[in-house]
DNA sequence: CTGCATCCTGGATGATACTG
DNA sequence: CAGTATCATCCAGGATGCAG
């Protein structure tokens, strides 16, 4: 991998923010959600927050909006069908993740062993 | 991948940083890399956040900082055992950035395309 | 050479109220 | 129901100067 050529950071750009992985992983578990069913699955995003999280997925092509000509509205998000060439990178990333927060664990513990010698 | 166990977050929060997956792809390439050469391969960045960023790594585990105890100082700074873990992490990420530069790339030109009929 | 302390700014996030 | 508008807050990041 060339220095000059680095795109991890054009991955990070599309996932960094406080909400997009767990939108990503509602909308990989439901295929289709409601902007009020988002919003019940995650009761501590306002509103504001989702919709723009919404949209800058959307701007990036990884979901789908369809708006229902209705009263009420109704609005439906999904994964597109490129954004799903995101799953195996989120499942690498979920899988390191995980192993991580296990190997902090342990050295946290090996700290307390060595305190209480 | 249940949702209530969603990892992504802890890989993002250790990569997210204006400059650490160009720090760690430098230490990849280079194995080991003084202070002051990280800071040359890195015109941009300021000694604070150089320091900072290599910290915080450091704090995670990912690489290791080896003081020599001389005048004038000289630190050593290498990816750890534990943070070549991260490679295939660093790898996945780094093509899919490369596809999605490209897919939107082609989305913009057919925004021109049809603007030119 | 390596690194810390201080001050400063913009952008990301949040609280709240309002609307078609 | 699905947003928008406004104002407030917080922190990553940057500029600069000092120090062992």
């Amino acid at each position: 991998m060339k220095t000059e050529l680095c795109k991890v950071d054009e991955a990070l750009s599309i996932l960094v923010g406080k909400w997009k992985p767990i939108i990503l992983l509602h909308l990989f578990n439901e295929n289709t959600l409601r902007f009020s069913e988002l919003k019940r699955l995650m009761p501590n995003i306002t509103q504001k927050m989702l919709t723009k999280q919404l949209r800058e997925l959307e701007e990036e092509d990884i979901i789908e909006r369809v708006v229902y000509p209705q009263v009420p509205p109704k609005v439906e998000y999904s994964i597109s069908e490129y954004g799903k060439s995101l799953q195996p990178v989120l499942n690498v990333m979920h899988e390191w993740g995980s192993a991580h927060t296990q190997h902090m664990q342990g050295k946290r513990n090996e700290k307390i062993l060595e305190q209480s010698q």
